[in-house]
DNA sequence: TATACTAATGACTGATTGGTCATTTGTCAA
DNA sequence: TTGACAAATGACCAATCAGTCATTAGTATA
């Protein structure tokens, strides 16, 4: 096992235990039977080895079920396949799961927040491929809802798997899931998540963004807020915006200052996307 | 607004953006307006704040989803109004709804955990109630399943609520799930959650726990851990269960030992209940 | 005005954090 | 045995944290 695997897997166990803020770097290092030096070997911060145990698992989890999704020729035991193979790549990898599951992505960790929406979607086209390919046109009214449901099924039977040590019958679950799934595909008529709906949800918000809906929305951010240091780094950054003048040291800088207030951190991301600092 | 109620609001604010352990009381109290002595005058500590959030909104939520369902005495209508009493409360306490489905419970607070189980458990009896109230005796097979369903339905459509600013209809979802969960109650068949299995999982695992298991299970951690301060810590506290003969502050440093390593505390925290420390 | 009291402050402490780097250790071929 | 290089170490640093406490500001009574 390479060293870095082995961080990773110590990792991965503490951070299901305690999160990824209540586990420090010693910890980690400490678990791992290495000296803290030898991890910054490994990994250039404790963000690049959480940014890559989610691209690592993630990946395996979510190719785990695309697998049995895509492999399977029949429609009829689809369904119960998916939850079967979903349930027990969950056991299979249960810290991964635990963190997944309580998806606590409150660091300050910006990459991370849009890394979970971008597999999440590619979840939900797993399960919205199943769905167009097992009920093809019938629930074309409720496809995007039943996406939601199937998700919802998943993260609260999960957590009887990950955080209760009983023995389970994942049989059991997954044929129960697949029959509730097939009942409110067959039977459901009321359509909330309409395919607007989906789409405006799934955008990723900042593509959408453009420098001018930018630039006004630093104008009311300037206006919302009182402190004076925050008021000068949003007017500085905006006349950066529009003709650059300051150096990448300065920008940072201000963007910096920003960051430092919870308030200003989805503009400061913004902002520092559009500069490309 | 009373002091206290000025800080917890700030509070609130700060956690639903970045969470608790991400906050900083200096953060609370800047934006609160007030300095950090005076907010010592209040709390007497931050984890003091964050029981005494969770106690109030939670309380409140469990209370207004509580009154609908009891004061309503039809039962046709009765599941939509227990989603749109749900949705309509999370709208209202937003940013505590977004602490509350995030469910950040990896703060090295045993009391938080419990205290979560326990609302939990409350949430469970109202939908319980509910149910039972509907459907009487017809469901009696799949009303333990039905409970997680629709904590699950609540679950996945509570995120489009909560994180996405788009305008919402929160009408037709309620009108959609009640609709879907009749399906459930009516058509669905399979049993996984047991009667049996529902209460192995909701018996507070620690009141199980008998002085000679947990004596067991310490000499089982005595042989799995590697540490040599961990494993006399442990032998120290076995004898002291069996036979108290050290100081207070001796059995507080012993626990604090255990609970430096986060494999050991679990554990840590049986020994201390049963210690009364 | 003087006194007594509470409310509020913010500089300070000790502990812990993520991250660095001069130093040591281990492993080769020559 | 030597020397050159890579691998690994852990003392150390600046920053940040929760929490304290000597001090000050504000207010009411005499």
């Amino acid at each position: 096992m390479s060293k870095k695997q082995l961080i990773m897997e110590s990792a991965l166990e503490l951070f299901a235990q305690q999160g990824f803020d209540a586990t420090s770097v010693q910890q980690i290092t400490e678990h791992a039977g290495i000296s803290k030096g030898a991890f910054y070997l490994s990994f250039k911060s404790k963000d690049e080895l959480i940014n890559g145990l989610i691209d690592h698992f993630m990946l395996s989890l979510i190719s785990d079920i695309d697998q049995v999704v895509k492999n399977h020729e029949t429609h009829t035991e689809l369904l119960y396949e998916f939850y079967q193979a979903a349930f027990h790549t969950f056991q299979k990898h249960s810290d991964f799961a635990k963190i997944f599951i309580k998806e606590q992505s409150k660091t300050p960790n910006e990459e991370l927040i849009s890394k979970i929406h971008h597999y999440d979607k590619l979840i939900d086209n797993i399960i919205l491929g199943m769905l167009d390919r097992i009920y093809s046109e019938e629930n074309s009214q409720t496809r995007y809802d039943l996406i939601y449901c199937v998700k919802g099924f998943i993260h609260t039977y999960s957590h009887l798997i990950l955080f209760f040590n009983v023995p389970l019958d994942l049989h059991t679950l997954s044929r129960s899931l697949a029959e509730k799934t097939a009942l409110l595909a067959k039977h459901s008529e009321t359509t909330f998540i309409t395919e607007e709906l989906y789409h405006t949800i799934n955008e990723p918000f900042h593509v959408h963004v453009t420098k001018e809906q930018l630039l006004e929305m630093i104008e009311q951010k300037i206006e919302e807020v009182d402190d004076s240091t925050l008021k000068e780094s949003l007017n500085l950054l905006k006349e950066q915006m529009i003709e650059p003048s300051l150096s990448p040291a300065i920008v940072k800088g201000l963007i910096l200052n920003l960051n430092n207030h919870p308030a200003c951190k989805q503009i400061a991301y913004l902002i520092q996307d559009c500069l490309e600092v």
